[in-house]
DNA sequence: GTGAAAGCGCTAACAC
DNA sequence: GTGTTAGCGCTTTCAC
């Protein structure tokens, strides 16, 4: 291994003393600020590359009062969803000279609290938060009051008024629901997180108004609400799909429920019960046979107006308050084509 | 918890004056450094409590000399396989008091020098690097010589030694192959990245060595080597096939490979072709028909590995370099056990 | 047990 | 054009 005890790193000063200038007109050179004479600029230049200078950013971060840097709160890093919502920021981010501090909450509010707590301490100048449920609102507020940036995105923090982009979950899985009525299913189970989880609690909205206007009855039998990862999930399953009026077709809350539901359903060797729509798209979704339908979100997009709305309160935009809310889409594959017992035209 | 009147974050002066103490005192009780009186611990405590005081970790930073973040950089975030070696990293990382600053390099050394060198301006303590193809090793030695830690995953930058966690991919790619050979396979088409890609380099090695153990002529017909979404990769895939003695297994060199030939199979609407093997593991592997039988890393395994060596390095461990090759595992799933023309017992 | 003073490396304000 | 002086908020050193 190199440098226990080697070189120490070079300062402003270091590079003032070998170009036989002051600080201050290094500081210039280096920030490009103020005029300095071209005699000056090369010897500062030179000495900056004889020692390999490069400008401390915390001592700059602590001068200046604020940092380059965004801080970034997902649910998972790892979940497909917020992976590509998190690769959307970061490109943004960097392009305008911010870096990106991120951590997955994983839906612990108080591992939630201490992460935006120690990005906050960091300096970040304004952090993108997907709230977990049962987030505080207080102490965000005192955050807001402190001086950080705030951005929710894909859930809101009831009674902090903040940027927020959401996805339209209503009108999405009203969408999905509707268009599974109009191929002739009238029994349709709908397997999501639990409602305390403010995206499932809207899309279950969404199912049953959509059930309502086309005059279907809702059957709370049909209706799953729990994480796919619960011990009784499977359990669960099974009981509706054996139950004496099973669903002719099945909508998934998420991407995690499409695929466990997916999963069970091949270790079932049990076909898709005749339909299947899924909320959110998935790799691969493309290349079971058939195709599963889904209700589209965009993670990019929503990363990215996230990322622009906070650059842009950083810098100082005062607009009212931007409420955005995304409209999924819906990607016909084929499984939720396949038509019910009582198919419309 | 209401917040100070002020916008302005309280300082550590501020609470001493509030407390009636000198700012020593109150860096004591912050840091529980010292020993402090029953009495004016209370005293500080509650002063603390009233102006809502929170260490500012830049100023710390500055006086100490590092930080507790450690950065990342890997190829693309947004890629399962990064992201969920990402999301180990992040878990010790912060279990251990230390946050994650993260990039995608994208595969371009020129984007993947930048994130590093601002980084370590940051004060990263370390940095966990895979590396893209094409970094200069000059550049990663300056950085050592200043003095960060540094740790390889995923691929190595040749002539610059520090830690690395990689996985074995030559023994790896060599089952899967030897794997197909014993299912009777003479002609195995391989799809993997660019050799310029370390990954690929290697596993195209295993692949030609499990070859020549069986006795299988090698066949550079049978062999395309670039990036899965390189414009002429479709094509490729379809000449191989249509060709006059097309293979009758496939090895994909990664998980982008696997999907990319998946996904271009079901558009043909043929089947794998007899038999298929992935290198990496991926969403709904388990779940297509047959199973996709696969070579598996464990990326959460490597990240894990990697930020402990880097977190035993910041902590002054001066162990010899560490090298570690982690064994990756077949798993059959039933796309790997189809049977060739010449099937053994 | 506690405090005063110095200083981390930089930028802001204002000289000259 | 360039330099001087402060001081960001904290930890370190050393005195009491």
């Amino acid at each position: 291994m190199t440098t226990p005890a080697s070189r120490h790193r070079a300062t402003m000063s270091d590079v003032a003393r070998l170009a036989g200038v002051s600080l201050k007109t290094v500081s210039r050179v280096v920030n490009e600020d103020g005029y300095v004479s071209a005699a000056t600029l090369v010897s500062v230049k030179s000495a900056i590359d004889a020692l390999g200078f490069r400008r401390n950013e915390v001592a700059r971060q602590l001068r200046q009062g604020r940092t380059a840097t965004i801080g970034l709160v997902v649910e998972d890093q790892s979940d497909p969803f917020y992976s590509y919502l998190a690769r959307s920021v970061e490109d943004i981010a960097l392009a305008n000279g911010f870096l990106l501090l991120s951590a997955s909450s994983n839906e612990d509010p108080e591992r939630s609290r201490r992460i935006v707590d120690t990005f906050s301490a960091r300096g970040a100048a304004g952090i993108i938060l997907a709230p977990a449920q049962g987030t505080d609102p207080a102490l965000l507020r005192a955050e807001l009051d402190a001086g950080s940036a705030l951005v929710f995105v894909d859930r809101p923090v009831p009674g902090v008024l903040v940027d927020t982009v959401l996805a339209d979950n209503i009108g999405g899985m009203a969408a999905g629901t509707s268009h599974l009525i109009d191929h002739g299913h009238r029994r349709i189970g709908l397997f999501c997180d639990d409602a305390s989880v403010f995206t499932a609690g809207e899309r279950q909205t969404g199912y049953r108004s959509a059930l309502e206007a086309a005059g279907v009855a809702y059957d709370p039998e049909l209706v799953v609400m729990m994480s796919p990862t619960h011990p009784s999930a499977a359990e669960q399953i099974d009981r509706m799909l054996a139950s004496t009026d099973p669903p002719t077709a099945v909508l998934a809350g998420n991407n995690r429920w499409s695929i466990a539901l997916l999963r069970h359903l091949k270790s079932l060797d049990r076909a898709i019960p005749r339909a299947f729509v899924g909320f959110d798209d998935f790799e691969l979704s493309d290349v079971l046979d058939p195709g599963i339908t889904v209700i589209a979100q965009d993670p990019a997009e929503m990363g990215r107006l996230a990322v622009e709305l906070l650059l842009e309160r950083v810098a100082g935009d005062d607009r009212p308050l931007q409420q955005i809310r995304l409209t999924p889409r819906l990607i016909e594959r084929g499984s939720g084509e396949l038509s019910g017992p009582a198919a419309a035209s």
